[in-house]
This record gives C-alpha cells, structure tokens and sequence, in this order.
DNA sequence: AATGAATGAGTCTTCATTCAT
DNA sequence: GATGAATGAAGACTCATTCAT
C-alpha cells in the first residue's frame, strides 16, 4: 500500500527531527540537520510537511497520540481508587508513558509553555496537569490547578534529572507520591 | 558623572532584551528587536557590548549578581533553623528575590539547562539548587539531590503559574513547604 | 556528471569574482557585486565557498595552479642556456603566461604583498622573483634578490602600463630584457 | 595665530593618517583608528576634513606638495645633463625626495595606479613618469613612456624591497642607471 | 517521489558620519 | 573647537523554502 509507505517515510522524518531535537534543542533542529539525520534529501521534508513548523508540529501530534491514550487508560485506571492510591496509580503510568518516549520527554520538558508549535502548546503536559487537577480537586479544593502544576513541576524536575542520569523515570513517581503524601520528614 | 550615563544606558539595553526574551523567548531576541525596545539604534547596542551573546550574558550577569547575594543570605538566614523552619524560611527567601525579577523568571526558567548563555548556564538555579540540596540532606540523606530538583521543579511549576495569573510568587514556598512537610492530605 | 557541473558553476562564480576585482579592487568585492555579476544568488556563493575570504583564495590558488606550471616550465627551459638567452626566454614565457590570465594579472599585481590572502600572499609573484633571482645570482651575485625585485618591478610596470592600453604582453619581456642587457643608450 | 594652530592639529591627522596607512594599509584606515593614533576625537577629524576621502586626498595633497617642488627641482637641475648624467642626477634626486617620506612611499606605492583619492591618483607618480618620459624621449623615441613605466617600475621595485629591509633608498638608484646604461652583463 | 542546488529575506556586525554637550 | 555616543546604511553570512531534473 502507498499510504503504508508514506507513513514509514513520515515517521522516519519524525523521528529523525526528534534524535536532533533532544540533542541540540529545538531552536536548533535545521532542516537540514533533520534530513541528514532522516538520510533523505531536505527538499524531501517538504513531501510530508508543508514546512518546518508543521513537521514540528507533526512531531509533537505524533508523541502525543501514542501517549494520550496511555496518560487517559491511567487516568481511567486509577479512578475508582482512593486518594492516595489514586494519586500513585496515575503517577506511576505517566512516568511509565514517558518512560518509552525519552528522547521526546527532553524536547517536550525543555519547550516549556514558552515554544507555540503551530500556536497550541503541548497539549501532553496540559492533559496531565487536567488529570492531575481532577485527581487532587476533592483534597485541596480550590487551588487544585496550582497543585497540580506543583506536582508536575516536581515531576519534571525529576525526570529531568534522571534522564540527564540515564535512569529509569517510574521511580520518579513513587518519589514524588511519597514526598507529597507523607512529607519528606 | 559618565560612568553613570553609561551605566543607565547600558540598564536601559539589557531590560530591553530581558523584556523582549520574556515575550518572544530567549533564541528569538534579535539584536533589532532589543533596539526597538530600547529605542535606540542597533550600532549602540556595540558601543556597549561586544555582540548579541555578550549582551544576554551581561542580561543574566547583571541579574544574577542582584539575586544571589540575597538567595545566599537567605540561605545563611535559614542555616540554624530546624529543619521545617529552615526549609520554609529558605524557599520564602528565594521566592521573594524572584518576586522582584518576575521577567526574568520567565526568561531563566523557559531557557532552562538547555541554553547556554557563553557556556555556563544560568548559575543561579544551580545555586538554589545546591543550597536546597544542602537543607535537604540531613533528611533525606542520599537522595537529596534528587529531591532538590523535585522542590525546585515544584517551584518552578508553581510560581510558572503565579506569573502567568499575575500573582505574587511567595505564596508559592508556602504552598510547597506546606505540601510537603506535612503531605496534601 | 554532478561534479562537471559543480566545477562549471564553481568557475563562473571565481571569473566572476576575478572581473569584479580586476575593475573596482579587491577590498570592493562584495558578495553582492560577485553574486550579481556571476548571474546568481548571494546564498549560492555559500554553496561553494565557505566564506568571502576562502572564494579569494580560490580565485587566487585557481591562477596560481594555471600559472605556475608554466612559470616553472619556463624556469626549466630556459635553464641551461647562456645567461642573455636565459633570461631572454624566461622573460618571455613569464610574459606570455601571464597574458593568458590578464584579468588575473591586474588584480594580483595591485594586490601587492600588502594584502594576504588567508594568509599567504601571492605566491605566483614571489616565484617568478625567486626564479629570476637564480638566473641573474651568476651575474650579478649578492645583489641578486635585489635585482630580481628590480627587474620583475619594471616587468610589472610595462605589463600594467599594455594592460591599460590593451597591448600584448609579450613584447614587454623583449623590451626590458633588451633594456636591461643592452642599456637604453 | 589662529590658522597656524589649525595648521598643526590638521598636521598631526593627517601624520597619524600616514602612519596607519603605512601599517594597515589604506583601505583599512578607519577614522577611529586615525584618530586614535593622532589623539583626537573621531568628531574632530570632521573639523578639518569633510569626510574620509578628503582626509586622505589631503594626506596625498601634503606630501605631493612637499615632493613635487623637488622632483621637479631635480628634473630642472638635470636638465642641460647630457643623457646618461641627466637620468642619473634625476632618479638621485628622486630617491632622495622620496626618502624622506619613507611612510608615504609605502602608502603610495601599495596604492598604485589602482585606487583612486577622490577621482585622481597619486599624482607624484605621475609626474616623475612624465619628467622620465621627457628625459627617455630623446634616446627611445616613440616608446618614451613606455620605457618611463618600465624604470620607475624597477624603481618602486627595488624602493619597496629597501623600504622592507631598512635600507636608503637613494643607492636604488644607482642601482638602477648602471642596469640600465650598462645592461648587468 | 526524491534530490539538492538556487534563492533571498532576515540576522548579526562594522564603520563613516552626525550632533548634543 | 573638541568630544565620543548615537546613528543607520551596507556588508557578510544563514537557512527555510522552492523547483528543475
């Protein structure tokens, strides 16, 4: 099939523009760069995306579609569960999720709220922190949505940390759960 | 005074760029945008830097030697303290020197490790997070670096939001200290 | 053939460049006024030279690799000749090399030793120096670098003077060799 | 008097001119380094000079009006010579002249034909190869000036080797009459 | 569809010139 | 008159994008 091809072929781009994005950072990541990587010829790139901002772009819609349903299963997994558990549960399958997707995670951690690929942000980050939110919404009410930026805060920190040590990301959450539900001392 | 003529000049300058890179992000800061902003002409920018990247470094030079005397001393103010105390009043301290320097906030936190500014990166989350580091370790003994990150990447997240919301960054320590001494629930 | 082409537009771009140093001077070379004359982009001379300064020296080492076999050539034939038919000969060959790339003489002679192409001056000038210091060091002994520089000056001065009024060169290796063998008188 | 000061400080520039040109070479005499090397400020160079150009005009202007009323005294005095005295007594004299402006013969000579000060050329060049021409006439007839060319060829020639190795220039001279009178054989 | 050379708008940087002090 | 900071036009270079092959 054509179609098959011409995913196999986008997805070799993709990736290509990610290998190159999480070393040198995304500011950084020519066409160029991405086609060496990709070993295909630049003008090739424009066969698949309109531009660079949509092969971005396409990047990030790519990675986010293979981790949202994941961040959601966890999500839905850990709902009936209480607080605690919940909290755990969700945790854990989100750094489980990231955990496939390092080279991703340091493009997507670095690019911060400040990068707009194509305008919207993100979206995998903003999905957790909804998540998150409504995990925490019945135990501290109000400013469910600035405690959740506090936990994901925290768990970038750390999973920032532990890619830059090469280590395993799902402890990252039983770290943060712990932290945030017995306190540190 | 010359000198001082120089000096407002050059203030005027780098809070432009800080202005700019706080709105368009750090890589998008052209020297003409830094002009504009600055309203004066691209040439003056050279009478008082070498080039664009002696610029930026000059940026975070200049505010890094406003906050660290004072995330230093609120490091020595805590250092007696028992530990919830000191942690509290440490996070307190570094939250209200960012407070006074919110652009550049945004700016330091957005760049991230991943930008280097004429090869060091921006030192003082390093020094915040050594200090943390420091606090940390009678408590959680080996993993205090890890933890550091995770109270800083909390904060981060924390007071990322309060500059978005327009709202006041100290609040953020309370808040952190408060999740994780005592655990949300 | 790719590399054909390459080599083919490759010239283009360095006649181009020799014509517009041959009428306005080196240092007034810009790329613009290469690109423009050369009938292509400003970004194309990029594709082939890394900077301004390496597309001089290409010109310069193009020139050179034409000129300088047969300036050797001329060296080699003239060598075992009694000294007036020596020198004689080799004038002439010097001559009638150099007329073949007369656009390439008026830049290289007002080039000087005052400017250096990425580094090394000429190289085609001090040859034909050292060569005719060899000839003439039976005749003329300890002087011999200095008479050389004499006689390559009034080379340089009757060569400019018949590229001005578009007259062969040769005849002015005759001219002086009489001159310089004979005396004027 | 006040012309007399204006006279000075004009002096001083255009020395300070000189000087930079004879090092850098005249393209890359910029006004700040003139006036760095005179002691001035940049804005007081356009007290005394409309722009660059008329700066350096008037540096050429000075030493040809110092130069100029010796060549020409030489020519006169070696007027009623019979031929071979008279070339002699002239280049003598030349040199002479010339040797007393070791820094502008650099600068003029490098100069060449090539680069124009405000539309005319050196101007000293070209009286000394009018006044060689008148001299050669006699004796080559109708390739007088071709001839000119070829002597003050030999003679910049050898002037600029004796300028690089610290040596008087008046022996070039001489040098250069018995080559010629004689032959070197 | 793939290629990669060509394009030229956009950047950074320099420097002759101006002008307020 | 002297000063030197400010100016901005001009030059070198980069890189996303196009298009003939």
């Amino acid at each position: 099939m054509k179609a098959r091809a011409r995913e196999a072929a986008s997805t070799v781009i993709l990736e290509a523009a990610e290998e190159v994005a999480a070393t040198r950072g995304l500011e950084a990541t020519s066409t160029a760069a991405i086609a060496e990587r990709a070993g295909v010829a630049v003008g090739t790139l424009y066969n698949y995306f309109v531009d660079r901002d949509a092969l971005l772009a396409a990047l990030f819609k790519l990675r986010r579609d293979e981790l949202l349903p994941r961040i959601v299963a966890a999500a839905e997994a850990a709902k009936h569960l209480p607080f605690e558990q919940r909290l755990r549960t969700y945790l854990a399958g989100v750094a489980s999720a990231f955990d496939e997707f390092r080279s991703f995670c340091k493009v997507a951690m670095s690019t911060e709220a400040t990068m707009k690929i194509r305008g919207r942000q993100s979206m995998v980050l903003q999905t957790v922190t909804e998540a998150l939110a409504e995990i925490l919404r019945p135990v501290v009410k109000s400013q469910a949505e600035e405690h959740a930026r506090m936990i994901f805060g925290a768990m970038k920190g750390v999973m920032q940390w532990r890619i830059e040590h090469d280590q395993p990301l799902v402890p990252a959450a039983q770290l943060i759960v712990d932290a945030f539900l017995k306190g540190i001392a």
